[in-house]
DNA sequence: AACCGACCCAACCGCAAAAAA
DNA sequence: CTTTTTTGCGGTTGGGTCGGT
C-alpha cells in the first residue's frame, strides 16, 4: 500500500502487521525501551524498519492507548483545538489522553472537517453513532515505557493554508471562539500547557494528561486554555 | 445474494527539526 | 561550527469493511 518502498529495497518487510511482529515488538519495547528506533528491529529480530516500528508502537500497541470510539466531548476538543492551532495533529493528541496524532487525523479528515464544512450545522452524530464500534484491540500490554512527553508547543505555526481555512470556519461554527482576531504566540503556549502539566502532576499524571475516565482534569484544561485566552486577549487590546 | 460506492484506518512517504559526532 | 544521523511530524494512500441498491 502507499508509495514507493522504502524498506522493500533494503530486504525489510513492509505492510500490515502481524500477531507474530506485534507481540515482539512489544516484548521487546517493554524489556529493552526504545532508546534507539533505528537499531531496535534488529535487535529484536524484526524485518522493519525502525520508522515502521516506531509508527506501529505509537499509534497502536502503546499500552496508554484508548481505543474506541470518539465521544462527543473528544470530537469537540478536537475541533476547538484545531481551531487554534491546525494541523498540528500531534500537540492536539497531547491533549487527548489515550488518542494519537494519526487517530485524531484521521477523524478529522474523514468526519469532523466535513462536519463543519456542512452549512455550519455543529454537533451532529458522532463517530460512535454514525458506524459500528472500532475493532477491539489485538495486544494489549498493561504496562510499558511512559509514553513520549508532550510535543513542544514552540514549534512554528502550520504553513499550510487549509488549516487557515478551516480555523475561521470552525470559529464560526463552534461559536467557542467569537473572535477570529484571536492571535496565539509562543509565550502562550509555555504558559498554558506549562500550567496544564503541573495540574496533571498535581493529580498524578506523570503523562501530562488526564487518565482516560477522568473528565474533570479534561474539563479543567479547557476552563484553564479559554481563561488564559481571554486573558491574553485583553491584554493585546491595551 | 451479489454488486457497487463510500467510508475508515493502518501504514507508508518525504521533509524538517533535533541530537550527536 | 559543520556535517551526519536519528527522530518526529504531517500528508497521503489504498485495502478492507459496511451500507445501500
Amino acid at each position: 500500500m502507499g508509495r514507493a518502498p522504502c524498506c522493500e529495497k533494503m530486504g525489510l518487510k513492509r505492510g500490515p502487521w502481524t500477531a507474530e511482529e506485534d507481540m515482539t515488538l512489544v516484548a521487546h519495547i517493554e524489556q529493552h525501551g526504545h532508546s534507539n528506533w533505528r537499531a531496535l528491529p534488529k535487535q529484536a529480530g524484526l524485518l522493519r524498519c525502525g520508522k515502521s516500528c516506531r509508527l506501529r508502537w505509537i499509534n497502536y500497541l502503546r499500552p496508554d492507548i484508548k481505543r474506541g470510539n470518539f465521544t462527543s466531548e473528544e470530537e469537540d476538543a478536537i475541533i476547538q483545538l484545531h481551531t487554534m492551532l491546525g494541523n498540528r495533529w500531534s500537540t492536539i493528541a497531547a491533549r487527548l489522553p489515550g488518542r494519537t496524532d494519526n487517530e485524531i487525523k484521521n477523524v478529522w479528515h474523514t468526519h469532523l472537517k466535513k462536519r463543519l464544512e456542512s452549512s455550519g450545522k455543529p454537533q451532529g452524530a458522532t463517530s460512535a453513532q454514525k458506524r459500528k464500534p472500532k475493532k477491539p484491540v489485538a495486544v494489549a500490554a498493561s504496562e510499558g515505557p511512559a509514553s513520549e512527553p508532550a510535543s513542544s508547543p514552540d514549534q512554528s505555526l502550520s504553513t499550510s493554508s487549509d488549516s487557515d481555512d478551516s480555523m475561521a470556519t470552525s470559529v464560526e461554527n463552534t461559536g467557542s471562539f467569537t473572535s477570529g482576531e484571536f492571535q496565539i504566540d509562543d509565550s502562550f503556549w509555555s504558559e498554558t500547557l506549562a500550567m496544564t502539566v503541573d495540574s496533571s502532576m498535581e493529580a498524578g499524571d506523570p503523562f501530562g494528561c488526564a487518565s482516560p475516565t477522568s473528565s474533570n482534569n479534561e474539563m479543567d484544561f479547557w476552563v484553564r486554555l479559554f481563561m488564559q485566552a481571554g486573558d491574553l486577549q485583553s491584554l493585546s487590546q491595551i
